[in-house]
DNA sequence: TTAAATGTTTATATATTTGTAAACTATTAA
DNA sequence: TTAATAGTTTACAAATATATAAACATTTAA
């Protein structure tokens, strides 16, 4: 039997692209450091649910988390996070485009 | 109030990575097509479900479906999906690392 | 026209994810 | 020391995702 390890520990960090609050994160975070209030401010998330977010996305080694006094700031682990996250915004993209061709071509 | 309309749709998109089994299937999918059959052999799972990840990924627009006859063919949509999955690899690989070492450096 | 092969769909139980509210902790300022 | 600020944690209800089994549909071969 295939050891599935390395699958499940990929698809754990994927995961951190599967929300849409999530997805908004990295983008607002992308190439920069933000503090949590300034996350919440873009945002419009209640603390409580974002801190959440914030602590898996840390949890999973995509962002990393610095305290100053009583302020937490957060960036990308890696600017790679970012990138791969933009790959996919073209791929949704490009399937939409397609979308558009396939019912400006209908006949009715 | 923003519209979070695009985080939604880049967020459903990327749900298609965050499944273990899901990114067995991008793996073995990379660069070429294959059948549902050979999809089954190489992965080991259960028909029906393989079958309920497949669609997911295909109404996703992650897959491509193509039905000759008795099978089905499924290949990715664009070789970015395989492009941002390997990125996503690296970062995990590279978390991996970081583990390692500081595990390495402990005394004790 | 039956039967077999290849998937697909549906129903269902379980597990995981998510958002909200409330309680809590830590740091700083008065 | 008290109060205010900034964020975290916990408890819980609701929504979503997942795996299994069974029923179903479609194509091909006998």
């Amino acid at each position: 039997m295939k050891d599935k390890t390395l699958y499940v520990l990929h698809s754990n960090i994927c995961k951190a692209l599967a929300n849409p609050i999530r997805i908004e994160i990295i983008d607002i975070l992308n190439e920069k450091e933000l503090s949590f209030s300034e996350i919440q401010e873009l945002t419009s998330v209640l603390k409580s649910n974002l801190s959440q977010h914030l602590s898996m996305m840390v949890s999973n080694g995509i962002l990393i988390q610095r305290k100053e006094g009583l302020n937490s700031y957060f960036k990308l682990t890696t600017e790679k996070i970012g990138i791969a996250c933009r790959i996919m915004r073209e791929v949704l993209i490009e399937n939409i485009e397609k979308q558009k061709e396939i019912i400006n071509n209908l006949k009715y």
